[in-house]
DNA sequence: GTCTATAGATTGATAGAC
DNA sequence: GTCTATCAATCTATAGAC
């Protein structure tokens, strides 16, 4: 390494291109100049445009999944050896919460955030394959944790709520940098802890309404 | 007109392609083959990619968000009149169920419905302003109207369970049609009125929580 | 209105010198 | 590891014949 990583500074820049203009409007042309390296170093250091989409992906999500993975199985254990049911909310902030410490620690990261919001809803189907590998055994625990928490209701009515609940997160990290018609009187939110402060409630109540 | 409607089977085409794809892999020679159309028929009938862009979504938005604020202002007058409050869930209900009708009554509006979900979180500037700019009335209307709702909610509160809301039917409605990491004893939905059945009590107990 | 042909720009990827 | 130079494919858009 002759230049203080390469490798990495292309790992950020595609992070937050990637993040502003999604995977298919930007060219490696455009990573490779905010990233002041050459054209040829993507193909040499990853090999594809593809490999480098999911080394973006990979490089973030691998530690905080595995962050998440931590806290929900903390939240079983203490909960089966009291006797009682995990709640719906600290299983929600079990998901969630890992977001903004990861968020805090790392500057690069609020990207990353905006990025794991469009993921979900990518057209493009090996992107969305990449990201759905990687989310899947956390994915698999939230659920099972959820239903744990949830004994009365059924299955199918846990996993769409789930995948409700996942929409609304992933929509309003990505929209949260962009501007949107605020009605009168209302001010944007920029900082992500608060945005999830009012996420919370709202997710909790719907997750523990009756089934219809 | 020497084809029955090139200009229809040109809009048919690209709706449904930018559906499945976006709009940014989405090639005007994709669109011109599936229509069997000349490539040079989209530039003569639209002018350029971004006014097809336009006129696609034009084309539904604006039938579905007219009736959508009928149903809105029908709901405020009947609630006026009797001197009640409109309801979150028959609110909820004004906004999505129009969703519904319109799909039933032209079988291409399926693939317009999981366009729109995507739009919200749309990376390029120039199609989320489109898209804005044809909701914001109607998103207005639904705003104001859930406010009447909840009068002991604060605006802000109300208008950020909104889009939490929005960012849910989005997600849910683009997921619909891709595979989906499905856990053991799970079956997939494919009819929209089931998935909206389950949406409306999780985005009504959502709406209606008490502030935190 | 529909077609062919092509301009003009941009893309991902690679070969080969250093 | 980094660079220049370039290939081959793709893209949107347009000019001009019919």
């Amino acid at each position: 390494m002759s230049q203080p990583d390469t490798k990495q500074r292309i790992l950020d820049a595609a992070e937050s291109l990637f993040a502003r203009e999604g995977f298919h409007n930007t060219s490696l042309r455009a990573i490779t100049r905010q990233a002041e390296a050459n054209l040829a170093a993507v193909n040499y250091h990853f090999g594809s445009k593809d490999a480098l989409v999911r080394a973006v992906l990979e490089r973030r999500l691998t530690p905080l999944n595995q962050a998440r993975r931590e806290r929900l199985n903390r939240l079983r254990e203490t909960s089966g050896a009291n006797g009682r049911r995990p709640g719906v909310e600290e299983t929600l902030r079990a998901f969630i919460e890992p977001t903004l410490d990861f968020r805090n620690s790392d500057p690069g990261a609020k990207d990353f955030v905006s990025l794991v919001g469009r993921a979900l809803g990518e057209p493009d189907e090996s992107v969305r394959k990449i990201f759905m590998r990687l989310m899947e055994p956390v994915f698999q625990l939230f659920f099972e944790t959820l239903c744990a928490a949830l004994p009365q209701h059924p299955h199918k009515t846990v996993f769409w709520r789930l995948v409700f609940s996942l929409g609304s997160m992933g929509q309003t990290l990505c929209l949260m940098d962009k501007p949107l018609p605020l009605p009168e009187g209302i001010a944007p939110i920029h900082e992500t802890e608060t945005l999830l402060a009012l996420l919370i409630p709202f997710l909790t109540a719907g997750m523990e309404a009756p089934c219809g």
